[in-house]
DNA sequence: TCTGGGGTCCTAGGACCC
DNA sequence: TCTGGGGTCCTAGGACCC
């Protein structure tokens, strides 16, 4: 059977979910920064037009901010993680067979639905995101993925499209690729671009015709599915089962420079906390710590400073108490007095199932059942009451080298101390 | 002064095996 | 002087994604 695949993209997603709470924000140029209010990582339509780039840092575009009074919000995860949600169960409505690709991102198999009806079945979904979640979405849709990303971005830039672009029911498909630039193809990043220019390459049209040993010659294996994606033929599959991380990877940068060491102990515990309740979420144990520390990317080499240092562990383990033991281990080995720390950060590797991990003849340990009940009471009460309710001392209660996120909107879906009030005003008689 | 936080996949090269 | 022909596994680094 053809394939058929539909990506949909919420719009500016982060900006989407501030404006779904407060529309007062609509109309306005309107930006959300990264952790630690450091880069710009979304934009609403009014900003961009106003010169905001993506992933500028917030010291070289203040000016804009004050110049054309921007809405300013820091980031708040815990929101845009559950208006996510939210949109993936909707999208679930519409297909058997769907893969969520990242926070904002979907693709869905339309295939064996009849071609002559996918753009107003598109239409259909983004009626319905928008009505039951508040969020605005374009959607692509092609028999490759690669293409569905293109129709998607093709759709996004041109408002006649009403939000919805079949490419591959398009009279001529390849006139829509001749204006599509090899930079914008999923796939192609900053390097690649400027190696296909460098070849003369500038257009999707033009890799899509390039030679095949030509492109596996300079572009490896991932250049070559790239190419035949664009000429219609699926390379890469819909992947449907959840996933499960080889690495997992819990950092931050600090709100300021910290630079003794039991506070980066309290951080370490913190990161480990975290990167240990992924681990559980997916019923893994992991078997390699690694701990990094340092003083920041953009200091000049000589003050420049970071290092790292891991461990193996006797056996996978799932277990926060004894994974921030070890991490600590790590932690003291490569802590310098008199460094000013900018970040620091825990990895997680060596990750297997919990039902497969390979014991240790000589150190086993025999309360694993214990740990696990324990580990399951605190994730619950955590996922119930939210996160820190139940903590480890070992995490600290001050916590000022926080992240800075002064200007975080409420959890408004997550929190209830932070639900928006509704101020209704009844006619006479109906009150209570 | 001030610059996010996650991930994946691929290749090359070295160590080692028979 | 001449010096095989396969493999595997691991790591580092580079490319990409959001």
């Amino acid at each position: 059977m053809q394939k058929i695949f539909a990506l949909v993209d919420c719009n500016n997603f982060y900006v989407s979910c501030e404006r779904a709470f407060n529309p007062g924000l609509e109309g306005k140029p309107v930006i959300v920064l990264s952790n630690n209010d450091g880069c710009v990582i979304s934009r609403s339509n009014e900003a961009k037009a106003l010169g905001v780039e993506m992933g500028i840092p917030v010291f070289q575009c203040e000016y804009l901010f004050r110049k054309h009074k921007m809405e300013v919000y820091s980031s708040n995860y815990t929101l845009y993680a559950d208006m996510s949600r939210r949109v993936m169960d909707t999208l679930a409505e519409f297909t058997p067979e769907m893969e969520i690709y990242s926070i904002d991102e979907a693709f869905l198999s339309l295939a064996g639905f009849s071609s002559s009806n996918l753009v107003q079945y598109g239409r259909l979904i983004r009626t319905t995101v928008m009505k039951w979640t508040g969020i605005p979405v374009s959607i692509g849709i092609g028999t490759t993925k690669t293409l569905a990303k293109i129709a998607n971005k093709i759709a996004k830039r041109n408002p006649e499209y009403g939000g919805v672009l079949d490419i591959t029911g398009h009279p001529r498909p390849d006139s829509l690729l001749d204006k599509i630039a090899v930079s914008d193809i999923w796939g192609i990043g900053r390097n690649l671009a400027s190696l296909l220019g460098r070849n003369g390459i500038y257009t999707a049209l033009q890799l899509k015709n390039a030679p095949d040993a030509w492109i596996k010659k300079h572009m490896s294996v991932s250049g070559l599915r790239t190419a035949w994606e664009l000429r219609g033929t699926p390379c890469i599959s819909l992947d449907q089962a959840p996933i499960s991380r080889k690495g997992i990877l819990s950092s931050r940068s600090f709100g300021r420079p910290v630079e003794t060491l039991s506070e980066l102990k309290e951080a370490i515990a913190t990161y480990v906390s975290r990167a240990a309740e992924k681990l559980r979420a997916q019923e893994s144990a992991s078997s390699f710590v690694s701990v990094f520390l340092t003083t920041g990317r953009f200091k000049k080499d000589n003050e420049h400073h970071t290092d790292s240092a891991s461990s193996y562990l006797p056996e996978p383990s799932f277990y926060t108490p004894e994974l921030i033991s070890y991490a600590w281990q790590n932690l003291e080995r490569i802590f310098k007095q008199g460094c000013l720390y900018k970040k620091a950060g825990v990895m997680l590797t060596g990750i297997v199932p919990q039902t497969e991990a390979q014991l240790n003849l000589l150190v086993h340990s025999r309360d694993n059942q214990k740990k696990r009940s324990l580990m399951k009471v605190m994730d619950c009460i955590n996922t119930r009451w939210g996160r820190d309710t139940l903590q480890y001392a070992a995490a600290g209660t001050t916590r000022n080298w926080k992240m800075r996120q002064s200007k975080r909107s409420p959890r408004f879906t997550t929190n209830w101390s932070e639900i928006p009030v509704v101020k209704a005003s009844f006619p006479r008689g109906l009150s209570t």
